[in-house]
DNA sequence: CGTTAGTTTGAGAGGACTCAAAGTCTGTGG
DNA sequence: CCACAGACTTTGAGTCCTCTCAAACTAACG
């Protein structure tokens, strides 16, 4: 897998909520680097820090936690959206979550200090992190409407409507924790029809 | 009830996340609104596009939706607070969320018109919206793992370390829906011990 | 003091869970 | 290129939690 530095789909993504100078242009350009992870590798350990949000090009990253031995899965990432452990890096704390790599999964990061930096010089970055969290919020609360009231079978459904893109290729029990209900469910509904 | 315009509180929430300036101090005063709402009444209907988010002095909002003609809590904001319908309010669209009254509340709001004049013009407040947000977000990925995981035993205990200061004010029902089961399992729960 | 909103209690049904075991797929080494 | 180990998925049987539907009870308010 060839790591070249195109940074356009990070550039595309930042240009849906603000407009993008020049001069910001090439400070990302400078800050953002780009990072391979083969399929299964650790991310993030849980027990350190997360100083660093991915974006990722191609292939999926997992953020997942542990409850009694076993891996929750919180959340899946596909192409041209950030990772992190969201507590851990924004308050530069420990948190729970533990990232990892599904598939071999090519993506680019950006330090925290970096991220400071272009925070305390770029008023447009602090928009554009407003903007982009309440898009990412929103989905946040249609997940907690699905969790409250849909069988498991309509839980998988709008599943698989909201990560249309990549649920194939995500391994069954991972996709179960992340609903919430048991592998066993999953595998009955998944092929009762 | 007297409607004095004090700001302290709404300032101290500021200064959690950002320093204030004198300046800021004085835009923020012109711009923000006392109000109150009587027992039942009506804040938001989701006819309407959300054009003021309030700040709670006294008192308890709730934002809800509509399912199969039921009202579907969605959150209940106590003193100290913002509220508003998150979609409707940032994106200026009609979202399916109202707000109303559970008591007598005073509060104080800002229209989206004075909020985008100072997002414009105080990057601060731009810095101060990302980092609230990002608490808020926090509570809600743990409202995520508690829906995933819990009985509702569990759901409803949750519920009360969480809302620790207004959860003997909410009735039942209300808070059932909030959870995700019904009055009855609720009701069977909480004079079981 | 009656009406309505809110809460509790009961009985039966069903979805999802647990524990257990049998298949199936995938990748590595002989 | 086949065989085997480990990971992943499916199937089965029994149990339990939560739901639904129904009715009684209690509190709040004009």
């Amino acid at each position: 897998m060839s790591i070249i530095k195109k940074t356009e789909n990070i550039f595309a993504h930042f240009e849906i909520f603000i407009k993008l100078s020049a001069n910001l242009k090439s400070e990302l350009s400078k800050r953002i680097k780009p990072i391979v992870f083969e399929k299964g590798e650790l991310v993030l350990d849980a027990n350190n820090i997360c100083t660093k949000s991915y974006f990722i090009n191609k292939g999926i990253l997992r953020t997942y936690f542990l409850k009694e031995g076993k891996e929750i899965s919180e959340y899946f990432c596909g192409s041209n959206e950030w990772v992190n452990s969201p507590k851990s890096f924004i308050l530069n704390i420990k948190d729970i979550y533990y990232i990892d790599a599904i598939e071999n999964t090519q993506a680019y990061y950006i330090n925290t200090i970096d991220l400071v930096y272009l925070f305390d010089n770029f008023p447009e970055m602090e928009r554009y992190a407003r903007l982009s969290m309440g898009s990412v919020f929103g989905h946040l609360m249609e997940r907690v409407t699905s969790l409250r009231f849909t069988s498991a079978k309509e839980k998988y459904n709008h599943f698989r409507e909201t990560y249309a893109n990549i649920y194939p290729r995500i391994p069954l029990g991972m996709v179960a924790s992340y609903l919430g209900i048991t592998q066993e469910t999953l595998s009955r509904i998944r092929t009762e029809k």
